[in-house]
Order: C-alpha cells, then structure tokens, then sequence
DNA sequence: TTTAACTTTCAATAATTTTTGAAAGTTTAA
DNA sequence: TTAAACTTTCAAAAATTATTGAAAGTTAAA
C-alpha cells in the first residue's frame, strides 16, 4: 500500500463510518481530508481532491464551522480561504461529544423527562409508560453525563486508571 | 398530556432520534412501542399502531431480531406469532453497544490499523498520515473499549464511583 | 391432502437526503 | 470606482434510502 492508496482508503472509510452514524459522507470526508493534511487547504483543493462540487465543499465546510471542528485560516497575501481542522483528537472528541450531545441528546432527555411525568392514572400501560422511560431517561442522562467528562479528560492519567477499575 | 399524547410522542422522539445515529425511523419506533408495552405484540399490533405496512413491519422486525434485541414470543393456542423487546435498559444498552461495535466499529479500527502501518517513506504527508491515523486508532480502540466495559457493568456501584472520581 | 391464516420477499414507488452548477453576492486589488 | 477573484445560495437533478403491497412462501388445523 502507497500513500495514496493509505489516504484513499482512510478518507472514503471516515465517510461511510459518518454515513453509518448520520453524518454526511461529504462532511466525514472534508474533516478526514482537512485531518491528515500537512498545511491548510483551500475549497479549489478539497474540490480536486474529492471530486465534490463548490457549492457541496462550501456548504459542508460551513457545517464543520459551525460544529467548531473546522476554522478558517487566512494566509497573508492570499485571496483564497484556507481551512483546517482541529488536530488533537482528544480535543476533537471532546467537541464532537459536546456538540452532539447538546443538539441530539439533551433534546430527548427533555422529552423523556416530560412523558415519564405523566400523570399516573392507576392503568397498567401508563404505569410501564412512566416506569420504562423513567429508566430510559436515567440511563440516557447518566451515559451523556459520563461520556462528556470522560471526553474532558486527560487520557493520560485517567484512562489508564479507569481501565484498571472496571477490567 | 394524557396516556396516548405521551406515547406518540415518546415513540415519535425515538424514532426521530433513532434517524439522526442511522437507525431507520420504522426500526427505532418498532423498538420503542413494544417497549412501552405491557404485552407481546403482533405485526398486526404494530402496523396498526404505526401505521406501516405489513413489509416493512416484517423486515424491521427481523432486523432487531438479528440485533437481538426483539424476540419472537409464541402464544400457546394463537397462530399469529408475537414480539417482545429487551426490557431492560442496562441489557438493551448493553447489546446494542456491542453490536454497534462488532459492525460497526471493529472494522474502522481495522482499516486504521491498516493504514496507520504505512511505511513510512520518509515524506512529511506520510508521517503526518500515520501519525493522525494512529491517534485515531488509539482513541477509537479506547473508547470502543470503554463504552463496552462500562456498559457490561451492573451500573449501580460502578457508575456512582466512577462518576465520583472523574468529578 | 387441502385450505385458511399467517409471514416473507422483492420489484416498484415514494420520500428523503445529497449534490450540482450557475447566478447572485462579497471582497479586495488596481 | 471597476473588475477580477473568490464564496455563498438555492432551485433543480441525482442518488440514496425507506416503504408499499401483492405474489410467493410457510405452517398448521381440519
């Protein structure tokens, strides 16, 4: 395997794995692209390089704005927008997980917690209704909850010592 | 809200939830009815709750079988066959983890190996490759890792002091 | 057996999501 | 200013994914 064929395959992999889990594949491919590049990239660039047209590029590098995975870098004495993406990838977790909690997650806690106050009015359905997504509601706030710290973390340090705990 | 508002909407939030990770709505919202229920239910059951039809209740039925999170319950003295849902959120979480990972992100962590043992040529693309695909490697390989460990614990104990010491 | 009750399959259709590309908009150099 | 370089927008088209419904398949009671 070259290095072509290396970044082929991870690019197109990034993007069926954000397909999988309801990301775009021209999103996941942008950001996977912008991840292994040694300097920043233009819209000509990723254009090129994917084989996507302008308006896609620009709307998808928008959205990574927006997600606050991807920045605009200007380059002194170059018309053109450059971009790059965030390359920590504890710090790219961390955003991702924040992000996707606070726009998907927390929304359905809400719902959870509304419908399990539903009033109990004695009927066996209604008592599973509250007792099922009462349960649903905790364990839902409890993962979100958890992953954030964890993603909020060193690694380091904690990774190591909570791997050793719960082995 | 009454017994009926609280269940559409209950069912209606997990599909849409369900469509936003990849899960199709018809799936998702199968789930959340028959856990909701005080009692196996039959396809007819389900097309009428949901108004779908009789194909796409089969075909979404057996995905969730082949999860393993929906059973077929046979009814002594009734033809029709009936359906249950894992009903308990720690064991569905649990299963669902774990298939997840198994198809979904074994692989990428495979590919990531795959390409983050590249040889390195000695170019600055090829080092920056290899050295982000790794790191994507090693945090995909952690966090598949720890979600499943976690999720494999009985949450009571494990959750409080876990949650006690990343505070 | 036969037949009625029920389930699965799958080609066709519908719905949704993504992508394109060209016109409109913006910015900056001259 | 003007005009060239560049970006954004958005209606239309394409691609993908989900859904239907009827025919084929299966099962079990009579």
């Amino acid at each position: 395997m070259n290095y072509d064929e290396a970044k082929i395959k991870f690019v197109s992999t990034w993007g069926s794995l954000g397909t999988l889990w309801g990301i775009n594949k021209a999103m996941a491919q942008i950001q996977a692209l912008l991840f292994i590049s040694t300097k920043p990239l233009s819209m000509e660039d990723i254009m090129a390089d994917l084989k996507i047209s302008r308006g896609n590029t620009s709307m998808n590098l928008r959205q990574l704005m927006d997600w606050g995975i991807v920045t605009k870098e200007i380059i002194p004495g170059e018309r053109k927008e450059y971009f790059t993406t965030e390359k920590d990838v504890q710090e790219l977790a961390r955003t991702i997980a924040k992000e996707r909690s606070r726009r998907e997650i927390q929304p359905v806690i809400k719902v959870l917690k509304e419908v399990s106050s539903l009033k109990d009015d004695g009927t066996e359905k209604t008592k599973e209704l509250i007792k099922q997504t009462k349960a649903l509601h905790d364990i839902t706030e409890n993962a979100d909850m958890m992953i954030n710290k964890l993603v909020n973390q060193q690694q380091n340090w904690i990774t190591k010592s909570l791997l050793k705990l719960i082995k």
